[in-house]
RNA sequence: GCUCCCUUCGUCUAGAGGCCUAGGACGGAGCCCUCUCAAGGCUUAAACACCGGUUCGAAUCCGGUAGGGAGCGCCA
């Protein structure tokens, strides 16, 4: 021990990433790809960084990349290299990336570990066709694998544009560790000569993904199962390159209702739609936090506590349901845990509510419907209950009143100066001039003050209700069934 | 079709041969508390996909079957 000096130090840090692609909307799957890799990170004390995977020109939108970077920032996460901040590793963006692939695919070419393929998509899908249809894989089945240096010259200069391929050894195999599945083992014969840069001389998925994350330094990358069959490729260009490969772990997959897989394609699931219907980050992270991984403590977690008892080895093998049942749930808790200030700052998005309630009662105010929260617009129906004009009077609202009687109503507000002692000493005036009682006594109160016969306990309201208001409302309820 | 992955209550899961007549959480039902709703407390229904094998003993190990999913793209 104590030989690791800081050099090693720096060599054994932990960095993970997330390499969204600017084409749509950051779904929930996503999102807990990205949430888990950067509880990985911040739980080794290691670092998490953001790429951006535009190389589909034709997809990618610059908006996408923006909205994208504010559905990350307002879960929670933060990144220490990514477009927006730069680092030791910039560009962080695959666009911008050009000549390091093109350096990079020159060494593949001269190891003579590629060849220029000149068949057009039309011929590929119809191949494709063919070999699924005699019920073999569709694989490429090699046709451009044995030009000569003739042919190809040939074709060059005909003006043919050909996408570049990488050769796969069809002897052997290529096994690797799975951080969450384990062992692998994938055979060469079974995988056929990919496309490593497309006809247009941009670089395709496979090789771009898989440098940077050897370039920038990435040790583990956690992402959906869906890669998972296709990390052997991976793996080879990047051993054919002479570098270090990422420990990869494969994710389950996030499914949605009727259990398809949720894609952007789909439109279902997004941040977006979470975040404006109300939903609080902490709500969600919560919530997606557990989803394919167990914590111990099933009670809300702050993001300091997720970091802290994360681990890689919790995260289950089956695909598991977006279910919002559990969302709700964790909505419920975030609620109760928020502090007033963070409950504040979340209800004022909501229109007019930070007009409606005076600054020096917000406090209270939040205090008071916190409990009867889900959403954001319910404070805004409490605001207007309690500090608007007189509210509508629900139906039932109106039955508890007019069964009270109007002479209840001229008590209760001949009984408005004992009010001076809260809203106990009030009810007890009432219910020593009218001999009503519990629920006889409460509900016509609550009824003629909110106009609803449900919410936050009088006791709190009341304070909040100015005498004029209570007055008002009293006086209204005395005439209503006259 | 081929390769790979997966399969415990409705949902998220605990479980790594006896601690399992399978535990918890969400949701459901009921009761209690209570001026109401919520919260809280208590109770309750609800699952090892199937068939074989190994073993004194299997949710756990092995084999097969069924079902679901992914990959096999000049999408990522």
């Amino acid at each position: 021990m104590g030989n690791i000096g800081p050099d090693r130090m720096r060599a054994m840090t932990l960095r993970t990433r997330f390499a969204p692609s600017p084409t749509g909307h950051l779904h929930v799957g996503n999102a807990r790809t990205a949430l888990f890799s950067a509880l990985l990170a911040a739980q080794a004390d290691g670092e998490f960084i953001l790429r951006i995977e535009d190389t589909d020109a034709e997809r990618s939108r610059a908006e996408f990349e923006t909205m994208l970077l504010a559905d990350l920032a307002w879960l929670g996460l933060h990144w220490q290299e990514g477009p927006d901040l730069g680092g030791p590793h910039a560009p962080y963006r695959q666009s911008e990336r050009s000549r390091i692939y093109r350096t990079y695919i020159d060494k593949l070419a001269g190891q003579g570990r590629t060849y220029p393929c000149f068949c057009t998509p039309g011929e590929l899908a119809l191949a494709r066709k063919i070999q699924l249809a005699a019920g073999r894989p569709p694989r490429y089945a090699g046709t451009c694998a044995r030009l000569t240096n003739a042919e190809i010259e040939t074709r060059l200069a005909q003006g043919l544009k050909p996408a570049l391929r990488f050769r796969v050894p069809d002897q052997g195999a290529t096994e690797f560790d799975d951080l969450i599945r384990g062992a692998q083992r994938f055979a060469h014969k079974d995988i056929g000569d990919f496309v490593i840069r497309r006809a247009d001389g941009s670089p395709a998925f496979f090789f771009s993904n898989a440098l940077d994350d050897a370039l920038m330094g990435v040790t583990q990358v956690l992402r959906g199962e869906d890669h998972l069959a296709n990390t052997p490729r991976q793996l080879l260009i990047l051993e054919a390159l002479g570098l270090h490969a990422p420990r990869y772990g494969h994710l389950p997959l996030v499914l949605g209702a009727g259990s398809a897989p949720l894609s952007k394609r789909e439109g279902g699931g997004s941040l977006q739609e979470l975040r404006s219907a109300g939903i609080l980050p902490e709500a969600l992270v919560n919530y997606l936090a557990r989803l394919g991984h167990v914590y111990a403590r099933e009670d809300f977690l702050s993001l300091a506590e997720l970091v802290r008892d994360f681990n890689v080895a919790h995260i289950g093998h089956a695909p598991a349901h977006f279910d919002h049942a559990q969302l709700e749930h964790w909505q419920r808790e975030a609620i109760k845990h928020a502090d007033s200030g963070r409950l504040w700052n979340w209800l004022a998005e909501m229109p007019k509510l930070a007009a409606l309630v005076p600054a020096e009662q917000r406090a209270d105010f939040i205090e008071t419907v916190r409990g009867n929260l889900v959403r954001p617009a319910e404070a805004r129906v409490w605001a207007d209950i309690i500090f608007g004009e007189r509210p509508e009077l629900s139906d039932a609202s109106r039955t508890a009143i007019c069964s009270a009687g109007p002479a209840f109503f001229d008590a209760a507000i001949r009984a408005l100066p004992e009010a001076r002692t809260g809203f106990a000493g009030f009810a007890n005036a009432v219910s020593a001039a009218t001999g009503a009682r519990g629920r006889k006594l409460f509900m016509p109160l609550r009824a003629a003050l909110t106009g609803l016969e449900h919410g936050p306990e009088m006791e709190r309201i009341w304070p909040l209700l100015t005498a004029a208001r209570v007055k008002a409302r009293l006086q209204h309820a005395a005439v209503l069934c006259k």
